[in-house]
DNA sequence: ACCTTCGGGAACATTT
DNA sequence: TAAATGTTCCCGAAGG
């Protein structure tokens, strides 16, 4: 019975977890693994109101559910605090590569194979960071097909994934907002909401979305003001 | 002129 | 079954 509390507390911590960082997911196999997560990260109880998580059986993964999600997650001044213990890239790590197997996995979306692509540092000649802490991230031309190739792999496609049909999508990411185009020869922007479900350690210490004083509905003002710069990377 | 990049329409496929 | 999320193909334009 108590294992059973202990699990589902593990499993809910784990999902809150990753679900703010990256990647398809997996349960780790054992519960040695639970309890040293647990230990390392006594601040997260499975809680899902803690990061504005819905539970399993009400959560929908669009892009309404994706933004409110992150805007609750910002009104929540206890785990912002207790995330600033725990690096972009220990997020990171906790869910790359990893599958969920079992209930509620969900295929990886292409805006997290390219986080996932730029925190992984054998992916360096394909795209990199051009201000990471705004989301803008440029491809190599010379190896940006490599990067397209792998994403074709590992979604299984017919035929082999190229740079145009990647662009294409992100062209359709421009449409939904979570993605900018930049106006730089292959670059683009992640959106401030998606870049906090990614890696909300991002944002700690920003007060422009995490200030206790800030009102929940200011992160649509805030996002369109943030976008509307963007014509201003010229320089880059 | 050629190549690369960009932008979007449209049909289609797969997954949830 | 419908919606979401790409994938594939295509065409034309812009820029170096």
């Amino acid at each position: 019975m108590e294992q059973d509390k202990l699990r589902e507390a593990f499993e809910d911590a784990f999902e809150v977890l990753t679900q703010h960082s990256v990647g398809e997911l997996q349960y780790p196999p054992d519960h040695k693994n639970h309890m040293a997560f647990l230990n390392r990260y006594p601040h997260i109880r499975g809680n899902y109101s803690c990061c504005g998580m819905l539970p399993p059986e009400e959560r929908s993964y669009n892009w309404r559910s994706l933004t409110n999600g992150s805007a609750n997650f910002c009104r929540e001044e206890s785990f912002h605090q207790s995330l600033q213990s725990i690096t972009g890239n220990q997020l990171v790590q906790t869910s790359l590569f990893q599958q969920k197997g079992g209930k509620g996995r969900r295929k990886l979306r292409l805006f997290e194979y390219l986080f996932e692509s730029l925190c992984n540092s054998e992916m360096e000649s394909c795209i990199q960071w051009v201000d990471k802490t705004k989301g803008v991230f440029q491809y190599i031309s010379k190896n940006k097909e490599k990067l397209t190739e792998l994403w074709g792999q590992r979604k299984g496609n017919r035929k082999p994934m190229t740079y145009q049909k990647m662009a294409r999508a992100l062209r359709n990411y421009v449409r939904t907002g979570e993605i900018t185009k930049i106006r730089r020869k292959l670059t683009y922007q992640f959106s401030e909401a998606v870049l906090q479900r990614l890696s909300p350690s991002h944002f700690l210490g920003k007060d422009l979305f995490c200030s206790q004083y800030g009102q929940p509905d200011q992160e649509y003002l805030s996002l369109n003001h943030w976008n509307a710069n963007y014509y201003g990377y010229g320089s880059y």
